[in-house]
Parts: C-alpha cells; sequence; structure tokens
DNA sequence: AGTTTATGTCAGTCATATTGACTTGTTTCT
DNA sequence: AGAAACAAGTCAATATGACTGACATAAACT
C-alpha cells in the first residue's frame, strides 16, 4: 500500500548517490567526509515539525507526551497499557502521571477487558479523539506544504527513508503499526 | 551546491501525490484524510536516530543539550554565544549549565573576543571536535545504510523535503548556516 | 496451588527546559 | 563625556518528562 518495504535497488557499487557530500565509511567506521547538511536539516526540520502541535497543546495544558499518548490511543481503539508502552519505549511510571491526567480530564477513557478483566483498554472520548485530529492537521498542512514545493515522487522516497532509518528489528513492528487502517480492537502483539 | 532551494516543480494542478494518502486541505483548513504513516515514521525513525548519539553521550554523562551545543560549536568555531542561543532556540540558563560543563571538562574553550572583548568566543578543543567527529559518525552510518538501501536520488530529494518542513522564515538563515564547509570566525548575522 | 501477567502506585532522582531579575564589562551612539 | 545598548554570566524558583526500584492487587494460566 505505502510500500516502505521495497529494499535493495540493484545500485552498482560506487555508482549511486552522486549528490551527496558523504562517500562510503573506509575501515575504521569513520566516514571520510560528514554530511552535516543532512544532520542539520534533521535537527532543524523536526523541530519546527513539533513546534506546531506544541503550540496546540499548551492551550490545554499538555506536552509532548500527551500529544504521543493521545495519538496512538487514537490511532489504535482499544489498546492496553501494556503495547502503548512498547511503542511509546517508556516506563509505566513516566505513562501513569500522563495518561492519568488525560483520563481525569476527560480525553481518555478506560474500559475493562472483556476477555482479560484485567487490562484497561484505552479509548478517546469524542473530545479526545478530536484534539488528536486537530493534533494531526496542523501537523499535515505542514507536511503537504513542504511536498507540495518539491517532486511528486518525494513522498514515496522521504517514506522509505524514514522505514530503513528505523532500527531494523523493529522495522516489521512499525510496519504492521502503521499500515492498518482502522481496527476497533488491537490484536496484543509485542507491538 | 545540496541544492536544496529548488522551489516550485510544475507540478500540474491536481496531478502529482498520487501515491499519498493525504489530499489537499479543503475549507475549514482540516485535512480530509489524514497521513498516519507519515507521522508515525518521522516519530519512529528521528527516536532511533538520536539513540545512537544518545548511547555515545551517556558514556561522558552527557545528554542530548550538550550534543547540540557541541556540534554547532565544531561546525562553527569561535561562534559567540548570543548566536549559538539563537541557533539552539533556548535561554541563556539553559544554555550556561551545559556549556559550563562541556568548558570545564576540556571539550569547549572559550576566548575573548579579539574586536570586541565582550564576546566569549567558542571553540572545539581537540577533545571535543573528537567526540563531535565521533557522535557524527555514529548518526552518519544510520543514514548511509537508510539511503544504500533506496533509490540513488532519494537523498536530494530528502534534503528538500526537510528544507522545506522548517519555517519560512527561518529557511534562508538554516541555508546560510548548513551551506558553508569552514570559516574559522562566524559573522555575527542574527543566525 | 503456584506462577505469570496486567495494571497501578509509592518514593526519590535526574536532565532539560522555562521565567524574571540583576550584575559586570564593553561598546556604541548622541 | 555620558547614556544607552549589548554580551555574557548569575541567582532563585519552577515545570516537564523521563528514570529506578520496590511493592500491591487482581486475574489468568498451568
Amino acid at each position: 500500500m505505502t510500500d516502505i518495504n521495497l529494499k535493495k535497488q540493484p545500485a552498482a557499487p560506487g555508482s549511486g548517490e552522486v549528490d551527496r557530500r558523504t562517500a562510503d565509511a573506509p575501515e575504521d567506521g569513520i566516514p571520510r567526509d560528514l554530511p552535516y547538511d543532512m544532520m542539520e536539516l534533521l535537527f532543524f526540520a523536526y523541530r519546527d515539525f513539533t513546534a506546531d502541535a506544541d503550540e496546540l497543546l499548551t492551550e490545554f495544558g499538555f506536552g509532548r507526551a500527551h500529544h504521543r499518548v493521545l495519538h496512538f490511543v487514537d490511532r489504535n481503539p482499544g489498546i492496553m497499557v501494556t503495547d502503548l508502552l512498547s511503542i511509546l519505549g517508556i516506563t509505566k511510571q513516566s505513562l501513569g502521571r500522563v495518561l492519568k491526567q488525560l483520563v481525569d480530564l476527560d480525553f481518555i477513557e478506560q474500559q475493562p477487558g472483556p476477555i482479560d478483566r484485567r487490562q484497561r483498554l484505552l479509548y478517546t472520548t469524542p473530545k479526545g479523539h478530536d484534539l488528536a485530529t486537530r493534533l494531526m492537521a496542523v501537523q499535515t498542512i505542514r507536511l503537504e506544504r513542504a511536498f507540495g514545493e518539491i517532486a511528486p515522487e518525494a513522498s514515496t522516497l522521504v517514506r522509505q527513508f524514514l522505514f530503513q532509518m528505523i532500527n531494523a528489528e523493529t522495522r516489521p513492528d512499525v510496519a504492521r503499526l502503521i499500515n492498518k487502517k482502522y481496527r476497533p480492537v488491537m490484536p496484543a502483539g509485542r507491538f
């Protein structure tokens, strides 16, 4: 669907990558020349990207942690706490505080699992879904604007690039996570 | 050189962007469909990207704040504190702590400005330059590996994409900042 | 019955950021 | 020369988001 999985363009050895300042890594593992520009672009781009959402979030007294929780709960209705923890890569205690706030302020609701009653399955309330959508919207606008300025094939390549930047071990999990539209209740695979 | 500035591919209205799930924003400003996959890829990719450096940094008892300071000082030898602050977008107090540590531990040294003696121009020491280089190296490896898996033209498009993601007002500043190789002493423009 | 799992909670800590106010030099402007 | 602006540093107080380790409870699995 989103074809982020394609791999290994033939890529004649020593050919491609003409425009990059950085060549292949030599024996000592330290590349001869370093892509300073790409690094700095990543830094500035990501910072401005997250700033859009941050602005909206502060109106509600929330931070980035709330955003992430809200996002993944909205995207995975009925997700259990454990799975959310493994997606976010944080500890129970860190999640606890922000999740409690989101529940107390009626952005997220918890329902006991119908099969396993130990679980507190998480769902966004209408209010929570609305905020999640608005957060997506402000960030989408920046994304759309950026892609609107460059070649049409860019979005495919950027997707492939981002996917390849993820740790190889977690790529299959991420692929499963993002390549689904909506499933009301999430199966409990290790995220 | 790195041609991130090119703009406005002709892009016949309504044509391009075939593979994106997201269409243009309608009147209410909220896009009809939202690029969840791209958002999540950005999150996971950036997280893993920064994790490489974090690992190295903790060996020295440093955090991400130290990384950023070290990086921009190494890249802009002789930079003054004010310019560093405006690049990083943080306050004097936040910088103060990490900068002091970097100076005390001999990763960065300060020299009074030869013309304006109010300034404390910043330089990395050999030790500091070495760490900065190693940090670049670990992150470069991930970057190279990612680009090695996808089409050769990807790096150009990714650069363009990242550049367009930056706030329009700061793009010229960023372009100046990244498009220079090495100038021993930095002119003091508003970053 | 005993173990594992899902969740929550307590207490303490750390890193990074914030704001506002104030000081000390130094330079620049009138 | 004197005032204003600027570069840098510092103080105190605060907030956020993360961490660790330990412990508690209920439910489920074997």
